[in-house]
DNA sequence: TCGCAAAGTTAGCTTAGACTAACCCACCCA
DNA sequence: TGGGTGGGTTAGTCTAAGCTAACTTTGCGA
């Protein structure tokens, strides 16, 4: 209506929905492109046309550029936003771990409640007390208090080729049984490994690490996103 | 509709509204009687008919007791909802106190919202790394995680006779300026105290603590809840 | 005891965010 | 090149929870 009032009020706080849309925004972009309208419905299990409504306020906001029909992308002023729900998320991830006995598998749905309660201030106090932890129980980068990431080349261990000697960096996936199992196999962030083969056809990696040798079965192989290091 | 199916259904999760109006009510009923529309409306900041529309919806799932133009009660069901909250509020903030370095006074805010997002599981590790706690940082009882509370007969000290010897409890207020000053002067919760004089027409109680003599003025000597104590 | 002010309630509107049903656009393939 | 088909959008409904305006009830005091 007026335009000294639109931009005099200061801007509304973000709502839980709004939250988890740009996370889901963000997640689905960060290799670069579009997100889709069904890939967010599906991310958040809403129907199709609560996405088609979101993204209209969203874009009239100025947090998303929605293209009709093809998809939409973040702003610089969404990505903000976002990069601070991943930072919430992840340094709540990692306190509930180290401080109150959470498992690797168990603390995502915890912090994914909480990511939209806590304040700024207790996270930096929480991220002070674990002293400023870079990654996650999964090896996902922390964004810094600054809005900052650490954006690192990482590779599936199915893609791969024999004879590298990998970082395991992040392993891409919150369930609680390929969690369990994976720690079990010793394959956490932070393992090093040399890949030794590879069966064709979807077939299993087979990686040495220090504690011996595995063999990884393709669909998990597909999730653990490794760096190169030199051996 | 139809009795089988209204009983088949388990009971949906509160929402925060309802949580907070519930509170309320607890609070505002703890000495006995019912809590009027208007005061509830004035602790939680919304307009009267706000409240009669909520106590509308609450009563129908049996969490409340309303008596039109009377006031309300807490359901047996709705007291165990409400102490739960309750738990939770205390337990994060001494927790937020103990751990992560927040002040007496501005833990309050944080443990407000985060009240809301907490499972049940993340307070009862709270409490066990605090040790099960029994009371908060202003001294008021925690209730158990099987939804017992300590109910202390307590007094004002603005009500307490001369010569009688006290154990501060509770200080009754959130303000962060007032809480400050108590706190500097040592009165917390499990300072020992005597009455030593009071000025009449609303003056000053005078007070021995182990630290020296205090002059307590009558709006603070108010909130200050005490216990009776043999000396 | 009667009237009026204060408190409580009802009626009706608003917003966010979900849903279903129905319609539209883009693109692949024959 | 022109259908289909599948994914995207629009239209319209629902619920929770807030609001204001208009009403009813209660109970105090003249």
């Amino acid at each position: 209506m007026n335009a000294m009032l639109r931009d005099a009020s200061p801007p509304p706080p973000l709502t839980r929905s709004v939250e988890d849309y740009l996370k889901s925004i963000y997640h689905l972009t960060n290799q670069g492109g579009f997100a889709t309208t069904s890939d967010i419905a599906a991310m958040l299990m809403v129907a199709p046309p609560s996405v088609s409504g979101m993204m209209k306020r969203l874009s009239e906001t100025g947090l998303i550029e929605h293209v009709p029909y093809r998809g939409v992308q973040l702003t610089a002023q969404g990505r903000r936003a976002a990069l601070q729900m991943i930072r919430r998320h992840r340094v709540l991830e990692v306190y509930l771990t180290h401080h109150l006995g959470y498992d690797w598998d168990g603390v995502h749905a915890e912090a994914e409640r909480l990511e939209h309660a806590v304040s700024d201030e207790l996270i930096d106090r929480m991220a002070g007390a674990l002293g400023n932890p870079r990654y996650d129980p999964h090896g996902e980068p922390i964004p810094t208090a600054a809005g900052e990431i650490e954006e690192a080349e990482l590779l599936a261990l199915a893609d791969a080729s024999v004879g590298a000697a990998l970082e395991l960096r992040e392993v891409r996936t919150q369930d609680s049984e390929r969690l369990r199992y994976l720690a079990e196999q010793g394959l956490v962030p932070g393992t090093r490994l040399t890949v030794l083969e590879r069966q064709p056809f979807h077939g299993p990696t087979i990686v040495r690490l220090a504690g011996g040798d595995r063999v990884v079965g393709h669909e998990l192989a597909r999730v653990l996103m490794c760096r190169a290091v030199t051996p």
